[in-house]
DNA sequence: TAATTTTTCGATAGATCTATTGAAAAAAAA
DNA sequence: TTTTTTTTCAATAGATCTATCGAAAAATTA
């Protein structure tokens, strides 16, 4: 029964996705301000008043495209710290993981970096929860790195997090480079750059 | 002759800044898209067309938001090249530099930042060349550094001028938080994080 | 094939925004 | 005060954008 209702929609649910993914794109390019429903419609080759058979509202395309952004961000970096690995090791893994999205779904990290501002007060604050989580739970990977004495102890964990995860979001502008580094190359070199000046010697 | 023509014109100059200084602040605020005219004239209490006594259109607008976001960059960093200092110091006070603009003139630096994509084309390349050559300028200290043999050799110079550089962006969103650090202390961090790597020993 | 459902489309109402224009108000000069 | 210059304003043309609606086209089912 409900097994029957799932594929009749199905591919109405791919479709939709197309829509979505054709607004990422062109509210990276564009800004949400500076992009028109016509500029989406336009990428897909059919009317702008067709997506509104996919969304509701402009609106309503942002807040999707931010949350593909950002959503399976805490829940990656929540499987990195309860794995027992040594500090060192968990953090160039929460690196990584942080920068993957940068090259799988560039145009939604590029969106929700950059456009999330521009959600209604709602959409707004529940992002805004999920980005002071994921800020929460690389903070406390770096705390419990000060617990076991891995990490010095005057090591400012708030402070280091938001470096770390600036120079992680740079990787963005970085990799889209020709001569740039691969993807592991720009975490180990973040990694290595925080570990040489954090660890206890 | 000439000096009977400036004072001329000098209130109008000065009223034109403010008229920059609250398309500064709009556009910091709701983006370049996102904000109207009719914003800018509110925020300065007058009319939407009388702006255009100022300037004649809201490129221009940007144009003159941004230059003053970028303007001085360049000449400050290469005052700060040219003393003879220790690479470290040198180092230190470029950070300096590149962050108090953030304090000093934050809706410029933002709108700098976020806005100047939507600059028009050649607008858009002057500014371009203007931050290539800031960064080439930052790299060129490092690169002093290595040929002095006070920085590691195997420094990646270009790779470290944009993680510095993307920290020093970052302190932005930190000073901006009630309990975040001074200025100082921020480049202190920025600087200590990466010497304590990237100096030989 | 015929009937039904899903998807797309053209037309458009209504709202907003930029930039222009000529006139009014304010300030400065005579 | 009167004249001239500077600054502001209201009105608006023209363009663009979002979202709606009923019909057409396409796909699916019977």
């Amino acid at each position: 029964m409900t097994a029957a209702l799932k594929p009749k929609k199905e591919k109405y649910w791919r479709r939709q996705q197309d829509v979505f993914d054709a607004a990422a794109k062109v509210f990276a390019e564009k800004g949400y301000h500076g992009a028109s429903t016509g500029d989406i419609a336009a990428e897909l080759g059919i009317a702008q008043s067709s997506l509104y058979y996919y969304f509701s509202s402009k609106d309503e395309a942002l807040e999707r495209v931010c949350l593909n952004g950002i959503e399976g961000y805490v829940e990656r970096l929540t499987a990195i710290a309860r794995e027992s690995r040594p500090v060192d090791e968990k953090i160039k893994r929460a690196i990584l993981a942080h920068i993957q999205p940068v090259i799988d779904i560039p145009d939604c990290v590029k969106s929700y970096h950059g456009e999330r501002r521009y959600l209604p007060p709602d959409s707004r604050r529940k992002l805004g929860r999920m980005l002071a989580d994921y800020n929460d739970l690389f903070e406390e990977i770096l705390e419990a790195g000060v617990a076991q004495g891995v990490l010095r102890n005057d090591l400012s964990c708030s402070a280091s997090t938001l470096l770390i995860l600036a120079q992680c979001n740079a990787a963005q502008f970085w990799v889209s480079q020709p001569d740039g580094p691969d993807l592991k190359g720009m975490a180990q070199t973040i990694a290595d750059g925080f570990l040489k000046g954090a660890i206890n010697r």
